[in-house]
DNA sequence: AGCACGCCGACT
DNA sequence: GTCGGCGTGCTC
């Protein structure tokens, strides 16, 4: 006699690092993966069944209560990752499921599904009494009678010929007839044979692009690595231009005709529409739909079941879009892998590009990681060769690698910022009809509102920092906890009435070049100018027109986007990155440029890159001008090495705020005294710290923190999560709260 | 996260 | 007396 398996694991949506157990009663019928109602000390709670098994530690188990859904809304690859994700990223199973799936799912409800409806055949020779009064109910039987008398028929087509009739209220008459008990119906499963929420833009038929010699390589080489039983995640560094997503393209395509799924991960919701564009046109075979933050709850159910009954085939979304279940995923590309906005800076903080990975490699599916510029890490990967490397280094057609010139702007007089000749240039390239683009990593009109008279300054309240001058709104706006407040025009110190500002942002900057060039549309693209739906591709689309315009924008612009008259790129106001003490700054900073100067010369025409600095023999600069992309990176690695820092060594953040100056960093020293104590440092475990934190006081609470290193990661977790422990036990005052950041990529 | 319990000070 | 503030402890 085998034993019955009735003991469910469960994920609470608590903040429990473990499964908790349940009892099955006899007769419920649950599979793993199904969300459930279970009582939990005096209420009760949702939770998903995560394993099945016949025996647990506890001896008195409490039973379930209900089972919410007949098949799991989890499939069982995505659900391992998520497990997985737990433990990796030390955060609550049940947080961390509940938190990824859609919000209707999260509530209790069920997955969309649709009405369809039939004739009752077993009241027919009735009908005409029952209708003998019901003029406009004739009208929908007679329609009804017609179609729907073998079938079941859905309520789009019984909508659009009711409506062409003249019948408005449609559902109610379908309900009047129901209650008669002349019409049954019921609910399904949704069909998806078309996608609400999916624009259809004309599909133009798909040119047949002819790939270069270097991108039939490139394919050729990706079709023999997914041949091998064991397949490797690939790294294909491809310089701007040089054809990434026409490879990503044909490289899915045998996958698709196989009958598989494909995932594809950009780091912004920005990214997604033009990707779809692309993905659209050339497999208008296919049903492909989007998956980001912007989209209703309505419509995420929607796409999270489509995702699972396979009936969606391509799903291009951002970060969370890695957990979504699909059924049947044959390849992962991850676009722009270098982009730390894969990154999760709250709550459950895990990385998307190296969730994608994991989930590959437990599938054994091939997955891209795409770049200009590779994060260090993945460039580490292929040192260790645990991915392939491909190299796309050239680029289509006629197109031009840019020059850069580094434009010394030490003892210069600058208006707003931009030299004499910049502006010149601007002037020279506008003239032969071509774009312009400046790129500063600041929005706002200027960071600095101060009095001229007695040295006051707009400073934040709750914050450390200064807040920011926002012209158009007349506000100053702190970029940190948002908190905003009128500027007047008089010092609120000394009433000096010549108050000013200091540095220069976006705005001014679109202000300054709007009157120095009054008949040229100035398009200014950041978070305050893009924040409404639609208002960014509202910007791209003015700018495709490909009539002569000055672009200005944050780091938003240098994120894969296509101008093919863009001929000139000024890069402003780079110095502070050069001397931060990030360790990651540089990386970083690399990256940006050389990802905004990619912009340029797109066309048939050469690109030109002015970067202005005061740091014009700073090595990071030369380097990256004179030797390339690789070779800063080949650099910086070998700094990271020297003082063992990632991806060298493994690092875990313990992070505490607290409503006073000093109990975080009291409560952080009881953990570091506890650490040491168990031995952490003999194990190879360096603690530094515990430290306020870079900006201490941030939305009025203060911040200090704890970091763990580690050249060994199992060493690392376990050190973690004997962090975890102690933390819990320890008594709070004033209203401490701790998280864990596993990897982190800020130390702010 | 919820929820209950228990210990306080501040009210009708 | 008792109402409710919040610190503490527990949840399979």
């Amino acid at each position: 006699m085998t034993a019955v398996k009735n003991i469910l694991r469960i994920a609470v949506n608590r903040p429990f690092y473990s499964l908790l157990d349940y009892q099955c009663p006899d007769g419920m019928e649950v599979q793993i993966g199904c969300r459930v109602r279970v009582p939990l000390g005096y209420s009760v709670s949702l939770g998903i069944v995560v394993e099945i098994t016949d025996k647990s530690a506890f001896k008195k188990l409490r039973s379930i209560q209900k089972v919410l859904d007949k098949k799991p809304i989890l499939v069982e690859n995505s659900l391992k990752l998520l497990h997985w994700a737990s433990r990796y990223y030390h955060h609550p199973i049940g947080l961390v499921i509940f938190n990824t799936i859609p919000t209707l799912l999260r509530k209790g409800k069920p997955l969309p599904s649709m009405t369809v409806w039939k004739v009752n055949g077993e009241l027919l020779d009735q009908a005409d009494t029952l209708l003998k009064r019901a003029h406009k109910q004739r009208v929908v039987w007679e329609f009804m009678l017609k179609f729907a008398s073998n079938q079941w028929l859905s309520e789009q087509p019984i909508q659009e010929e009711l409506i062409s009739k003249g019948v408005i209220n449609w559902r109610s008459f379908l309900n009047q007839l129901k209650n008669k008990k002349l019409l049954i119906n019921q609910k399904v499963e949704i069909e998806y044979t078309t996608l609400s929420s999916i624009p259809v833009i004309g599909l133009s038929k798909k040119k047949a692009v002819i790939l270069t010699q270097e991108q039939q390589e490139v394919l050729a080489q990706l079709t023999l690595i997914y041949q091998a039983k064991k397949v490797k995640p690939t790294l294909l560094h491809g310089i701007t231009g040089s054809g990434k997503t026409e490879i990503y393209l044909r490289t899915v395509e045998p996958i698709l005709n196989a009958g598989q799924q494909v995932l594809i991960l950009v780091p912004e919701i920005g990214l997604t529409s033009q990707l779809l564009r692309r993905f659209q046109r050339y497999f208008p075979q296919y049903i492909i739909a989007l998956l980001h933050s912007s989209l209703s709850d309505g419509e995420r159910s929607f796409v999270w079941q489509g995702v699972q009954n396979n009936k969606i085939k391509i799903l291009i979304g951002t970060r969370s879009a890695v957990f979504a279940p699909l059924k049947n995923l044959g390849i992962i590309v991850v676009d722009e892998e270098h982009d730390n906005s894969f990154k999760q800076q709250h709550q459950f903080r895990y990385h998307g590009r190296d969730l994608a990975v994991k989930r590959a490699y437990d599938l054994n599916i091939p997955i891209i990681l795409g770049s200009a510029t590779p994060a260090l890490e993945s460039l580490q990967n292929v040192e260790r060769e645990r991915y392939h490397y491909l190299r796309l280094n050239s680029r289509p057609g006629t197109r031009i690698r840019p020059d850069i010139l580094l434009q010394d702007i030490r003892n210069m007089r600058l208006e707003a910022g931009i030299s004499a000749f910049l502006l010149e240039e601007i002037e020279q390239h506008l003239s032969a009809d071509n774009q312009v683009m400046l790129f500063l990593n600041r929005r706002g009109f200027a960071p600095v509102l101060y009095c001229p008279a007695c040295g006051w300054h707009a400073i934040c309240q709750s914050c450390d920092t200064h807040m920011t001058y926002h012209a158009g709104m007349k506000k100053i706006i702190c970029h940190h906890c948002e908190y905003e407040e009128y500027a007047g025009t008089n010092c609120p110190d000394c009433d000096h009435s010549g108050i000013t500002t200091l540095g220069q942002g976006t705005e001014r900057i679109e202000h300054v070049l709007q009157t120095h060039f009054p008949a040229i549309p100035v398009v200014r693209i950041d978070r305050d100018t893009t924040s409404r739906k639609g208002a960014l591709d509202n910007k791209l689309a003015i700018v495709r027109q490909g009539k002569p315009v000055i672009l200005v924008g944050t780091q938003m612009l240098t994120k894969g986007h296509d101008f093919p008259k863009l001929t000139l790129v000024g890069i402003l106001n780079i110095d502070q990155f050069l001397f931060s003490i990030d360790y990651r700054a540089q990386e970083q900073l690399a990256q940006q440029i050389v990802q905004v100067s990619g912009r340029a010369g797109r066309g048939n025409s050469k690109g030109r890159v002015i970067l202005q600095t005061s740091q014009p023999e700073h090595p990071l600069l030369i380097s990256l001008l004179s030797k390339g992309y690789l070779n800063v990176a080949k650099q910086l690695l070998s700094e990271r090495q020297k003082w063992n820092y990632p991806p060298f060594g493994f690092q875990g953040l313990i992070r505490v705020t607290a409503s006073n100056k000093d109990s975080g960093l009291v409560f952080l020293q009881q953990l570091s005294d506890d650490l040491s104590l168990l031995g952490c440092q003999d194990a190879g475990v360096t603690l530094w710290g515990p430290a306020p934190s870079p900006m201490e006081k941030r939305a009025n609470r203060y911040r200090s923190q704890l970091l763990m290193s580690a050249s060994d990661r199992i060493v690392l977790h376990q050190f973690l999560s004997q962090a975890i422990g102690k933390l819990q036990v320890y008594k709070k005052s004033g209203n401490i709260k701790w998280s864990i950041d596993v990897d982190p990529l800020n130390m702010l």
